[in-house]
RNA sequence: GCCCGGAUGGCGGAACUGGUAGACGCAAGGGACUUAAAAUCCCUCGGCACUUGCGGCUGUGCGAGUUCGAUUCUCGCUCCGGGCACCA
């Protein structure tokens, strides 16, 4: 053994130069070529914030040992990175500092591409995009006026939350008890334009294909379920007494129809002025609508209010039975749901109920349990499961299921009702009055009202962005920007001023990537086609309802306007957990964070990378621990002198005869082929990279006692051993495994090796171990010959001494033999 | 309130379709090497008790159940994490 090696292999050296040669020999670039089956890797593209930060890393380490991988299998691998380049921190930040939002954004790309590219991810550079480039908005901008001339875009007025102080919109999560997030100003409520997305028109085909992405976890696809919120039910008239106004309800149990003893109306209802005006109930009804007004403006949302109202004095009539019900206005009642009246059910509906004992209004059970007649009297919660109907007219003894459907078809043929389906899906409002973000193409015109951009005239680039003094002043600000032509008249107009949601780049970033560098189209059909979909998707789960949500939704607008033909953009999705130090998530304001920068100095992307995959399964939840990261590093160090002191096995050109190999080499030779069956099988399953990665540290312990312990070791296991822990360790540490495999003769890259295959024949094992059981209890172990038959492994165990120490002098009542592996006798 | 997860040594985590609980790593303790330290190598390492033996009992959040046998299946809880939440 040569004692001159160092202990510790110079990583520093190793991974420039290997990261230089895999950039110089172009190692990662990829094309369409339908002759190679394909495989799209795809992480979540980074904010360019500032630096990486160990969520990033642990992102995109999965990503590439997954990349690495199928290249290694033969796959045709596209794996490439961007940045979601647009958004508020880059405007908030140019205000701290007096820069503008373009150059604090491509200082940061340039900085964290750098730390990317020291990390050794396999990415295909020549694809990088940044969303905030002319070059990518433009398509974006074009999509949109597409979208515009199918009416799946569309303007409207709505309320807001705006801050005076900052002059802008702000979203709900940067309100903060009622005030901005970063001036503390109330915030108030404002009526104003804005763009919206028809979400809502796919809102059945994004459910149910949900049911199809068996790739997805569970997790995820209920949470967009729920998000979705399909309610079906009965939409219903009830008539207002002595006018010619309805109230227009919907319910998703008609089945209680006939329990209705009050309406209750939303304080934003349409109607309510026209029920109060003049009535003497006018001032108190109008009292309390602002003062509920206040009441949900200063509330966060967080708890319930208690159930008020206050009664219109007017009537309407259920049509199922001509009862006059009163109608109240109710502090619950949400506008934004459903018709923003609800019939009151009180005996079904805990809210009902809880207004009904309120205000002393009647409480009729019309659906009675199984088990127990409810009544008005005893009651003290609303009834709210299914059972069969009580004074319901004609449909009294049906069960809830059948009844609602006899309810609402008798309403349809009746006309003043028909089967409705609401969503809790609402239209996605894209417009910010901020600055850095992609302007929305389309032009006010007092004649022409609304008109978008011509396409020739695409893209309409931000203003300020490549001048050094540039003005990042919001659009509304900028004359020279919205002052402008109309396009159709020629008479002077205005350009719209909003920019849109970052949520609308990162929407459709996954299929620029299959041709980012098309300049007459947002995308090449035939390379789109190829590649998409994407096979393996990787993230946090913080975007598993919003980002995933609106990328399936562009996936199916680009579908529909020609341009693709797949309907689920990702096939499969990996959610990984977060990185955990001290109990919480890792965040600047916690002050628990660590930089990977700091770690990749002191011990190298390799060891990095290997922590981060070997401390937990990628789904779960990473706690941060300087130790184990101690541990990887002296991991690969034992494996690095463990190569060089043993380089002399690869000089031989023999390979392994089975036949001839002894009992010792034979049980090496073995573990070898367990390992690669078992480094496979994890990879395949379920990303659990940290088993695979046990599996390869057995290996090498096994390879190490083998060479201290064994005098007759084969070369040619020996060296197969060496090479299966460098194939398999190279997903994970690819500029330690180039290295070595460069040492240790080989003149191709590892690179370019092929994944090692499990020799079935090589992993069965010579003998076998049976449990020996008394009474489900382990009392011995035996080595016995594989073709054992189980009579026979029945006596070998009624013949154990230490079997027959615990049966004593009792007979066996029962003895239970599993095949090859275990005898449970007993007494 | 509703819907998802999760709970295994001092710690991170293993355990195929019910069949050897604690792989692998970290930490800890002991030893070797060294003038010494670091590094490295070897050994021990769930708990309990009279540890005389290569041993025994107990142990996968708690309580029941099914089974020859349960970390794994069923029922009922507790705690922790996440999502949604006056959705009619």
């Amino acid at each position: 053994m040569n004692t001159n090696l160092p202990n510790r292999y110079d990583f520093k050296t190793i991974e420039t130069k290997w990261q230089q040669r895999w950039q110089h020999e172009q190692t990662n670039k990829v094309s369409a070529d339908t002759e190679k089956k394909k495989y799209y890797v795809l992480e979540m593209f980074p904010y360019p914030s500032g630096r990486i930060h160990m969520g990033h890393v642990r992102n995109y380490s999965i990503g590439d040992v997954i990349a690495r991988y199928k290249r290694m299998q033969g796959f045709n691998v596209l794996h490439p990175m961007g940045w979601d380049a647009f958004g508020l921190p880059a405007e908030n930040a140019a205000l701290k500092r007096g820069i503008h939002p373009a150059d604090w954004t491509y200082d940061n790309i340039a900085y964290m591409r750098k730390q990317l590219k020291a990390m050794g991810l396999s990415y295909d550079w020549d694809r990088e995009i940044a969303t905030c480039r002319p070059e990518y908005y433009r398509w974006e901008q074009l999509l949109f006026i597409k979208l515009l001339e199918k009416g799946l875009v569309y303007r409207k007025e709505t309320t807001v939350n705006w801050c005076d102080d900052c002059a802008t919109v702000l979203a709900r999560e940067q309100v903060i008890d009622g005030c901005c997030w970063r001036c503390d100003q109330q915030v108030l409520p404002k009526t104003m334009y804005g763009w919206f997305l028809k979400i809502t028109d796919y809102a059945d085909e994004l459910l149910d294909g949900l049911d199809k992405l068996t790739g997805w976890p569970e997790k995820v696809r209920t949470m967009q379920r729920n998000w979705i919120g399909k309610s079906q039910g009965l939409a219903c008239d009830f008539q207002i007494e002595n006018s010619d106004k309805k109230i227009k309800i919907f319910t998703t149990r008609p089945d209680t129809i006939f329990g209705v003893t009050f309406m209750s109306l939303a304080v934003e209802h349409p109607l309510v002025d026209e029920l109060i005006n003049g009535t003497p109930q006018e001032q108190e009804v109008r009292d309390f609508i602002r003062q509920t007004k206040i009441e949900k403006q200063r509330n966060t949302l967080d708890d319930e209010l208690d159930k008020k109202g206050a009664f219109t004095g007017k009537y309407c009539i259920n049509p199922f039975n001509g009862e006059r019900v009163p109608v109240y206005v109710a502090n619950f009642v949400l506008m934004e749901y459903g018709t923003g009246a609800v019939m009151a059910v009180p005996a079904h509906d805990q809210r009902d109920f809880d207004f009904a004992k309120k205000y002393m209004l009647p409480i009729r059970p019309v659906v009675q349990p199984n088990d127990l007649l409810l009544s008005a009297d005893d009651m003290e919660a609303a009834w709210e499961d299914n059972g069969v109907l009580a004074e319901s007219g004609d449909f009294s003894g049906m069960e809830s299921t059948a009844a609602k459907k006899a309810i609402i078809h008798h309403a349809e043929k009746m006309g003043f009702g028909k089967p409705h389906v609401t969503y809790r899906l609402r239209d996605w409002g894209i417009s910010r009055q901020r600055y850095w973000g992609a302007p929305i193409p389309v032009i006010h015109c007092d004649d022409c009202g609304t008109v978008g951009v011509p396409q020739e005239q695409l893209p309409v680039t931000l203003p300020g962005t490549d001048a050094a003094d540039g003005n990042n002043a919001p659009l509304h600000q900028q004359e020279s920007f919205y002052k402008t032509t109309c396009p159709k008249c020629g008479k002077p107009a205005q350009r719209e001023t909003d920019t849109m949601d970052t949520f609308v780049e990162s929407s459709w970033y996954f299929i620029r990537f299959t041709s980012p560098r098309k300049t007459d189209a947002p995308l090449d059909k035939t390379a789109a086609e190829y590649w998409l979909s994407v096979d393996q998707y990787i993230g946090g789960v913080e975007h598993a309802i919003l980002h995933l949500l609106y990328a399936r939704f562009f996936t199916k607008l680009l579908r529909d306007l020609g341009l693709l033909t797949v309907d689920e953009p990702f096939s499969n999705l990996l959610t990984q957990g977060m990185v955990i130090k001290d109990g919480s998530k890792m965040s600047k304001s916690k002050g628990n964070v660590v930089d990977p920068n700091d770690l990749i100095t002191q011990y190298g992307a390799d060891t990095v990378r290997l922590f981060s995959l070997f401390a937990a399964p990628p789904e779960r939840d990473l706690e941060w621990n300087a130790q184990g990261v101690e541990g990887a590093s002296r991991f690969l160090n034992r494996v690095y002198r463990l190569i060089l002191a043993n380089t002399a096995c690869f000089s031989g050109n023999d390979t392994v005869e089975m036949a001839r190999l002894d009992s010792n080499n034979r049980q090496l030779y073995r573990k070898i082929h367990q390992t690669i069956q078992r480094v496979t099988g994890s990879i395949e399953t379920n990303f659990h990279f940290n088993t695979a990665i046990s599996a390869v540290m057995e290996l090498v312990n096994d390879i190490s006692s083998a060479i201290n312990h064994q005098d007759s070791l084969d070369n040619a296991v020996l060296k197969e051993a060496l090479q299966t822990v460098l194939l398999l360790l190279f997903p994970m540490t690819p500029h330690f495994c180039e290295e070595l495999w460069e040492q240790t003769g080989h003149a191709e890259n590892i690179s370019t090796a092929r994944w090692p295959e499990c020799n079935p024949s090589a992993i069965q094992e010579e003998e076998l171990t049976i449990v020996i059981q008394v009474n489900g209890k382990v009392r011995n172990r035996l080595q016995v010959q594989l073709d054992i038959s189980d009579d026979q492994l029945q006596e070998l165990a009624l013949a154990d001494e230490r079997v027959n120490k615990f049966l004593g002098d009792k007979k066996p009542k029962k003895i239970i033999v599993v095949k090859r592996k275990l005898v449970n006798i007993v007494v």
